[in-house]
DNA sequence: TTGAAAGCGCTAACAA
DNA sequence: TTGTTAGCGCTTTCAA
């Protein structure tokens, strides 16, 4: 039962015999005040285990040292992993976050989530979702006349506007260039929603470098998948089915690539030596699949981690001198992992 | 570019030619306005496109509105999911997040998150961390002079501490009689860290139902994992050698049931056949795993907005009347799915 | 039904 | 180096 009232700046400088001011100074490490004044306050401070009000000062400064985040999907693990990113890196730098996580990834409802940021007074904002059809479309109206920056991830350079992403389309030329290096002259591909940018990079990047190897790029090489591992296995026996030739598949993710690996086997196709698969996103159990998937990993923590580095970079930047313009464009790039679901056959013919 | 100024309401109260008292009173939906007034009001709210000072509001209120999460492990896919249900009920609920993740489950800094999370008015908190070694340890020194309500996530009950829970003994229990039921003799275990809370009620429900049961239940016969699936690669093939008589293993998580289903593979062990796998959490993709797993579903989504509800229902009581104790315990009940991981094997003799 | 004044706890501007 | 006086934008008395 902590029966003090709220102990305020008041208290404190009563106490102190100094004025609030003198403790405000005290608190802000403000140069003026007398080493011995400022001794004596904090440890009045001490004694009373005072701490400021945040609110107060937000309300008093005009700035919360506070960011907002919009995410959506959270029980996936790759907007998971970038929000851990985010996290860690905010408090690192000094900040809070205030979080929103969408029901979908697709909302009409932008307006009263920015006007509630707005109203909480944050310092920047982390758009984390996914460009996925015409979800970013409200940008053109609202973007312009919001006095909070707003960073965004996962969507396509635009003019004028702050985007950290993950290159995709390399990614998948990793993935592709890998297969064609192991011999593989059939190389199929299970893609994402293609309604998603992300599903939609990936794909260009398998179609572009199987074309520019010289190979064959036919519409019944791919198949749109969901991202689960339902839709994986859907994808896998159509795929066996109208693409017999098939020696190797990219898959879009690995949960997909999971299922591949499952149907496959029960097919009878021997990977990698029948089939060679290649996954996308790296997640920690792929190392444990049967057999162990070669994927492309991303590391979406060190994304966040990026994104909040960048924002709050421009926030404390702009504080300053002339109010730059915030319409960096970052792309970090993934890195392939080799496995057992890829590894070379041994030619013992040549 | 938004040249207004941050519009208030004065702004507001001017142009509707009343006092900025009214404009609050019809903010807050007060009985005392005129309908006539309230209209016209609104209607200059509208124009102006204006929206509270949330800060403002919550400095004058003493009340944020806010509810504060401290989170761990965001890069798993428990701890999100859990998140994701606290995230959409506090929602929900009209309210606001403010969300900490630790960067280990084990944090000295307590003190100093509770005060930054009293600094911003939260009006409840969420401990998400699940009890690990004694990282709950501070809860006496700290937790009496808390005026602030905080809730529980995943500890043994405790008196006078508000705890939302997943029963893990229930969810053991769950497995192993299934096994039992499916005439298997020799049950091992790989459990989780046993650092972990979870992971001691997991391995209780596996130790007591064995011995119920009438079967043995021999140190040797469970193993120590930490949740990763190496781990779980490690521990089966200790099992395999130091308990051949083994018939079935119950699993504490998914991620190590999944390479003991690989390594089993590789030692030649048919399953469910030779040996039966069970695991625990219900991951979406162990239905994909070869064979698919049979689990212990737990819906940690549902715990996060269950928790939300209660923490929520407390604030809101606690403004009325009497100071109601808040110290509830619940805890919820994950269910089994059945996969051919334990498949009954057909009793061809008998 | 409405308004004026005070205050929430702090910072900023100006004096002293 | 310190203190005084105004705000920040809202809600809450208390009058009218």
């Amino acid at each position: 039962m902590s029966n003090k009232k709220n102990i305020t700046i008041y208290e404190v400088a009563k106490r102190a015999g100094v004025s609030q001011q003198t403790v405000s100074r005290v608190l802000n490490d403000h140069p003026d005040v007398s080493s011995d004044t400022r001794k004596h306050v904090k440890q009045i401070i001490e004694e009373l285990n005072y701490r400021p009000n945040a609110i107060a000062q937000s309300l008093s400064r005009r700035k919360s040292k506070l960011l907002g985040v919009v995410t959506a999907g959270l029980r996936f693990i790759g907007p998971s992993r970038t929000l851990s990113g985010i996290t860690s890196k905010t408090e690192a730098l000094g900040y809070g976050l205030l979080i929103k996580e969408l029901p979908q990834f697709q909302t009409n409802d932008v307006q009263t989530l920015l006007q509630w940021f707005q109203s909480h007074q944050v310092d920047g904002i982390i758009w984390a979702v996914p460009e996925i059809g015409d979800n970013h479309s409200w940008l053109d109206s609202f973007l312009p006349d919001l006095d909070i920056p707003l960073l965004f991830l996962t969507m396509p350079q635009r003019k004028d506007t702050a985007v950290v992403t993950i290159d995709n389309y390399y990614g998948a030329q990793l993935a592709v260039k890998h297969l064609i290096e192991c011999g593989r002259q059939h190389i199929a591909h299970i893609s994402g929603p293609l309604d998603w940018w992300e599903a939609r990079q990936r794909m260009a990047g398998w179609t572009n470098t199987v074309k520019q190897a010289g190979m064959e790029c036919l519409p019944q090489m791919s198949i749109e998948g969901n991202w689960s591992s339902r839709s994986g296995l859907i994808a896998i026996e159509q795929l066996l089915a109208q693409y017999p030739q098939m020696d190797a598949v990219f898959v879009a993710n690995d949960q997909m690539a999971l299922s591949v690996l499952l149907a496959a086997n029960k097919a009878g196709k021997k990977i990698p030596d029948d089939l060679m698969v290649v996954g996308f996103d790296g997640i920690p159990e792929s190392e444990y699949f049967l057999p162990p998937l070669t994927t492309i990993l991303q590391n979406q923590d060190l994304l966040g981690r990026f994104a909040v580095t960048e924002l709050v970079n421009f926030i404390d930047r702009s504080g300053s001198d002339d109010p730059v313009k915030f319409s960096p464009h970052h792309s970090l790039q993934p890195e392939i992992i080799i496995r057992e679901s890829s590894r070379k056959v041994e030619m013992s013919k040549n």
